[in-house]
DNA sequence: TGCATTTCTCAGGGAAATCACAGATAGGAG
DNA sequence: CTCCTATCTGTGATTTCCCTGAGAAATGCA
């Protein structure tokens, strides 16, 4: 199910009604941390564990609806915890974490099950925004829940990834598109450039910090050019998105 | 009967709405899983057996609508395994997993009762569209489920493999065939490189990822060869099909 | 066996996306 | 009004990703 709080962001919920939970398997204590916290915003509950031996045990307690799970592991090899999870935990959905250059090698029949992967070195959005895909897909949560967002006359589908404005489709890139989904998610809300960064672009990123200023800039030129502007710049705080009728 | 999800996704289910349920009895771990895991990605019910004794056993509280079947069992023979299912379920259609270079004759005389059968390495997309057949000619799923994805223009028959667009009739080779069929089944909806490999390739597919582009290309040019494109590439993220109108 | 078809590898070319840099522009304080 | 600073955006270098031709290898079929 999926409600709307007072803040106006969309919550995702299990039937019930009780909050998703999240099981987080990572030997870099840097990486747990960082998933949880933000995971945590999205209004899950979450564990973490630092090796295989932690996440079986942790499963078998805790019983996740979402696995997000390092293929490398300290002590057993990822293919050999995910064999495991699946006795104790066969339905759950599990979002892999692997290095680039790992992709090639054998990533073959991971997402065979409905499962998905995100490479190393990730961006915020782009993890939750799969597990949320993968959550929903898998009927943990309300399966009439859907993927696309709206604000005003803007919508993005995180399926198809169209987006458009006023029936019109627009193109948008990679980035420009988390971008996007990243400000629709928090509509009316002020992000910091420190924010939008630390969400919509790889936690190792080392540019420039006007990118975000640069992106906001394309976006505009894709979405609001012709139309009443929706992306709004609070200076020395942020950007925000809202309708353009109010 | 066939129903479609928000996703649109369409989902096979028995006549009274329940789940469809399969039985996997293979002797490999690594087979039960991958194929209990895309069975269940299906919204069908999974059980498995490693021998031929547990799918007896499992055969006859389980009851399920279809069987897939490993030839090669330790403890018994594949045709003493499939007679004593039939003295169990005599109705139940069975797909055989048989190695390539199995004896073809004794496979054919089994296939005339309505089952089918798949050379290991299999592709999941085959196994996925074999079981839904047999289930379909069953009569377990409702009959009026029809065997033809239709996106825009474009069909695609599943039981006669014929596909034409415009009513314009083409040739597709078999790996053709079964890339244009998973991403007919998942209209509107951008499908990864690395999720097409694992669907429509062999699970043991050791090559370079690039095949799905050069298969791409091989469909576009029968495909969208003087017609609005219908395959549309998302850079950084996959390819998914949709109607040319739109 | 020999031919035709299909599958796949490899590598070059090209287009698109990302990003740094820097000059232009606009908001706001005084 | 002027200056300072934050933000915007044009240009182009670099990288990444995708497409496709050519041919080798595998497969199927007569």
């Amino acid at each position: 199910m999926t409600t709307t709080s007072p803040q106006g962001r969309s919550e995702l919920l299990r039937p019930d009604g009780s909050p998703v939970r999240v099981l987080v398997v990572d030997d870099e204590l840097s990486i747990t941390d960082l998933l949880s916290m933000a995971l945590r915003y999205e209004g899950w509950r979450i564990r973490s564990a630092g090796d295989g031996q932690g996440a079986i045990q942790t499963a078998r307690e805790f019983r996740p609806d979402a696995v997000v799970l390092d293929m490398m592991l300290p002590d057993m090899d990822g293919l050999t915890v995910l064999g495991r999870l699946r006795r104790e935990l066969p339905d759950v959905p599990v979002l892999f974490l692997t290095a680039k250059d790992a992709v090639e090698d054998r990533i073959a029949g991971l997402t065979a099950g409905g499962d998905d992967y995100v490479t190393k070195p990730f961006s915020l959005e782009e993890v939750v925004a799969r597990l949320r895909g993968l959550i929903r897909r898998s009927g943990a949560a309300d399966r009439r829940s859907d993927s696309v967002l709206v604000v005003g006359d803007l919508t993005l589908d995180e399926d198809s990834h169209e987006v458009s404005r006023a029936g019109q489709g627009i193109h948008l890139t990679a980035t420009e598109f988390e971008l996007l989904r990243f400000l629709m998610r928090n509509p009316r809300r002020v992000l910091s450039k420190a924010q939008i960064l630390d969400r919509v672009w790889s936690y190792d990123f080392g540019g420039q910090a006007n990118v975000v200023e640069l992106y906001i800039s394309y976006l505009r030129r894709k979405i609001d050019a012709g139309h009443e502007p929706m992306i709004h710049t609070r200076r020395g705080a942020g950007y925000l998105i809202k309708p353009a009728a109010s």
